[in-house]
DNA sequence: GGGGTAAAGTGGGAAAAAGTGGATAAGTAA
DNA sequence: TTACTTATCCACTTTTTCCCACTTTACCCC
């Protein structure tokens, strides 16, 4: 179980690579290559996924009856552009051209960790999404937090 | 449990290092190293979590369903930017480039300790924020001490 | 209050690590 | 085979980190 943190600044180079970067890389495991699926986010980013927790996510998805046509749908939905990819010997990723494209990317991107997984996303749109305060934030993170007397930094 | 109290103008160095003021460090702990998690705040300032009260946070956070939008858009909405650091031999935290930048900082800061966190502002902000505070402050403090049936349902 | 000492705060340099770009090799399809 | 894509490797540049040394402030004692 991993608690991923940390927001990077990067670049893609014209090869489409990323290099990952080192204090992210340490928070993954410490030696040798390391394997992930990069699939499409929700939001116009990307979502990067170490092997191991991309193995139990598609475990738990598998579960589901696909002859059920919604489950099928969903699973199919998650699915989209999933692609396993490994680190090269400078730590960097190579991501699909398809994917790029999905995510709007041209050069500056945002490595956006946390929880198990890393959004990738194209520094445009990353600055436009953490920019403007999500509706019902307010209510939401008092639920979160408790609704205890300073459970919101907010206003 | 912490209870940091204390109002502090620190500089910060060409290499975005706060020297963390010794009276506060004493308030966190006795020795070592300091472990703490940066974000942004929800004013252009920055929050600063020691390690302990970061991981309380987001342990709460990490309950919620991130494959329900609204869940998602929080969770990334209250990491957003969210770094660990650790302070070097001289007491020092280096900030991400892009939180500075996020919070307008030049050279002059202020530090504000006050329950479990630190927020950290750029001087001219701050007493922006502070400066504007007598206009209103009574009637927000009537509201929101003064008891009766709107100063307890939140916040 | 002044001088001395210790603690706190500041700045910068050098070594090491991280990041970048490109060249060459290997593999694939026409 | 040839043209083209993909992978591996190497070399250079930039950034980060760690350490040391100096300056300034605070505090104590005379």
């Amino acid at each position: 179980m991993y608690q991923l943190t940390g927001e990077y600044e990067c670049k893609i180079d014209a090869k489409g690579r990323i290099k990952l970067p080192a204090s992210l890389i340490r928070q993954i495991s410490t030696e040798g290559a390391y394997d992930f699926t990069v699939n499409r986010g929700f939001e116009n980013h990307l979502m990067l996924y170490p092997r191991d927790v991309w193995e139990r996510k598609t475990k738990e998805l598998n579960q589901l009856n696909i002859y059920i046509k919604k489950n099928r749908e969903a699973v199919r939905y998650f699915y989209r552009g999933a692609t396993k990819i490994t680190s090269d010997a400078s730590d960097r990723i190579l991501i699909p051209k398809s994917l790029i494209e999905y995510a709007g990317i041209k050069k500056e991107i945002v490595l956006f960790a946390y929880q198990e997984q890393v959004e990738i996303w194209s520094r445009k749109a990353y600055e436009e999404v953490i920019g403007q305060e999500p509706d019902n934030f307010s209510s939401l993170a008092e639920e979160v937090f408790g609704g205890g007397t300073h459970g919101t930094d907010h206003e």
